[in-house]
DNA sequence: TGTACATCAGTGAACGCGCGTTCACTGATGTAC
DNA sequence: TGTACATCAGTGAACGCGCGTTCACTGATGTAC
C-alpha cells in the first residue's frame, strides 16, 4: 500500500552505488520509517512497503539493517530527536499549545513518538525499548530545563514536592501524551476528542501558573506548529 | 504460543452443543480475548491462539463472530465495562492510587483498556473505534459523577473553567492514562518508570484538593487493587 | 409424549496472502600495486 | 597516474511461516408433526 517512488535513486540494475549515495539511501529509509511507524504502528508497515516508498527494491533492505527491529530503533531515535528539536527554544506555553493541538493530533506521522507509539513500545524487545525510554527521558529533561529557566511567575512559594521543575515536566508530559492519545482514539466526529484537547490544554497552562493564581491570564505565545500537515488525515 | 486448554468443553468430534454451552463458549472466548488484546495488542494475538486457549479448534471461530474485528469490538466493550465496574463506588483518591500503581502497570491484561490500547485504537476501523470512544466517554462520566458527589473540600471557590467536575475528570483520566502508558514504555529496570507513576499520583491527588490547599493531607483510602496479578509480568 | 428430520456448534484441513528474511547475481566503485 | 581485481549496494526471485478466513463433514440438539 502507498507505494510512492520518490525522486530517489534512479538505480539501474546491478549498479554499485557511491558511499555517499548509500548513506543517502539509508537516511531516506530511516526518515520514511520514522513517519510511517508513527502513523501506522510498527506492525502496520512492512519492509517491502518502506523500501518501495524509498524507491528501492526490498531485497536491499539487509544491506542497511540487520533486521526490521534495528530499523525500528533507528527510526525511534530520530523521531525523538526531531521532536525535542522542534520544541527546543520555545517557551513552555507555546509548546503546550502546539502539542495539544488538533494539528498534532491529526498528523501522528509528523508528531511526538511518545504519543504515537507508547502503547506498542511496551511490547518491544528490551533493546529497542531502551531507546524509547531514553527518548522519554530526553523529553522530560528538555521540558524540565525549560521550566527551570523560566522567569519565576510572580510570588511563587517554596516549591512543593509536586511542583519542582522535574515533577512539573513529568506531569505535563504525561497529561499531554494521554490527552493526544485519548483524543486520537475517539471517533473522528466525536466532540469528546476536541474537548479532551481543549480541557487538558487549559489545565496544563493553569499548572504552569502555579497553584496560587488559577485564573491568571497567560502571556501570548508565538505560533509553533508540528510540521505542515495541511488538511490531510481526519 | 501460550496454548492453554482450559477446563473448557470436552467436546468430542462432531458433537453438537447445547445452547447454553454455546453461550458459555462465546463468553469464554470474549473474556480471553479481552485479556490477551490488552496484554499483547490486537495484532499480537491470533484467532487460532485465542481459540486454543479457550479449548476449541480455530475453525469454529466463525460460528461465534463474523470476523476478528467483531471480537475486538466485543472484547473492548467488555474491558471497559469491567474497568468501570471495578472502580465504581470507590472514592476518587482510592481510584487514583489503584490506577497509578505498579500493580496496574505490570498487569495490562487485567487493567484499563484506555491505557493498554489507546495507541492502536486510533487505527481501528470507524465502527470499532466508536466502541472505544464510548468506553472513554463512560470512564469520563463515571469519574465526573464521583467528583461531583464528593463532599466539597473545605473552602472551594466558585469552580474555574478548568476545575468543573467534568474538566477535572478529563484531566485526571488523561494524566493517569499518559502516566501508565509512559511508565510501561520505559525499560523494566528504569527508575523513570516508577518516578512517572509516583509523581503523577501525587499530582492527581493535589488536583483533587483544589488549587487552594496544595499541601493538604489526604484522607486514608481503602485498598483497591486491579485484580490479583501476583508477581507475574515484569 | 414419541418419532423424523433439519439445524448448527463443533472439527480439522485447506485457502491465499503478506510478512521478514535469504540468496544468487550484477557491475561500478574503491583499493592495492 | 594507470591497471587489475575484490568489494558490496543494488536487483529480483524465492523461502518458510503465521495470519484471517473458508469449507466439507459430523452427529447431538432442537423442532415440527
Amino acid at each position: 500500500m502507498m507505494i510512492i517512488i520518490s525522486k530517489a535513486a534512479e538505480n539501474e540494475a546491478g549498479m554499485r552505488i557511491t558511499k555517499e549515495k548509500k548513506q543517502e539511501n539509508h537516511q531516506r529509509i530511516v526518515t520514511i520509517a520514522a513517519e510511517r511507524f508513527r502513523a501506522d504502528g510498527f506492525d502496520g508497515v512492512g519492509v517491502a512497503d518502506l523500501m518501495a516508498q524509498a524507491g528501492l527494491t526490498h531485497g536491499g533492505f539487509y544491506n542497511h539493517f540487520p533486521s526490521k527491529e534495528a530499523l525500528v530503533a533507528e527510526a525511534l531515535a530520530q523521531s525523538f530527536e526531531e521532536t525535542a528539536a522542534r520544541y527546543a527554544g520555545h517557551e513552555v506555553g507555546a509548546v503546550i499549545d502546539a502539542y495539544l493541538s488538533r494539528a498534532h493530533r491529526d498528523a501522528p506521522g509528523q508528531g511526538c513518538p511518545a504519543a504515537a507509539l507508547s502503547g506498542e513500545a511496551a511490547r518491544l524487545p528490551a533493546e529497542t525499548r531502551a531507546v524509547f525510554g531514553a527518548g522519554i527521558a530526553g523529553l522530560v529533561a528538555a521540558l524540565e530545563a525549560s521550566l527551570a529557566a523560566r522567569p519565576t511567575p510572580a510570588a511563587t512559594p517554596a516549591a512543593t514536592p509536586t511542583a519542582t521543575p522535574r515533577a512539573q515536566a513529568i506531569g505535563l508530559l504525561a497529561q499531554a501524551v494521554g490527552a493526544v492519545m485519548l483524543s486520537r482514539a475517539c471517533p473522528d466526529s466525536a466532540d469528546l476528542a476536541d474537548e479532551i484537547l481543549a480541557v487538558c490544554r487549559a489545565q496544563c497552562h493553569a499548572a504552569l501558573q502555579g497553584p496560587d493564581q488559577p485564573g491568571a491570564p497567560r502571556a501570548a505565545t508565538a505560533p509553533l506548529s508540528a510540521g505542515d500537515p495541511g488538511r490531510a488525515g481526519r
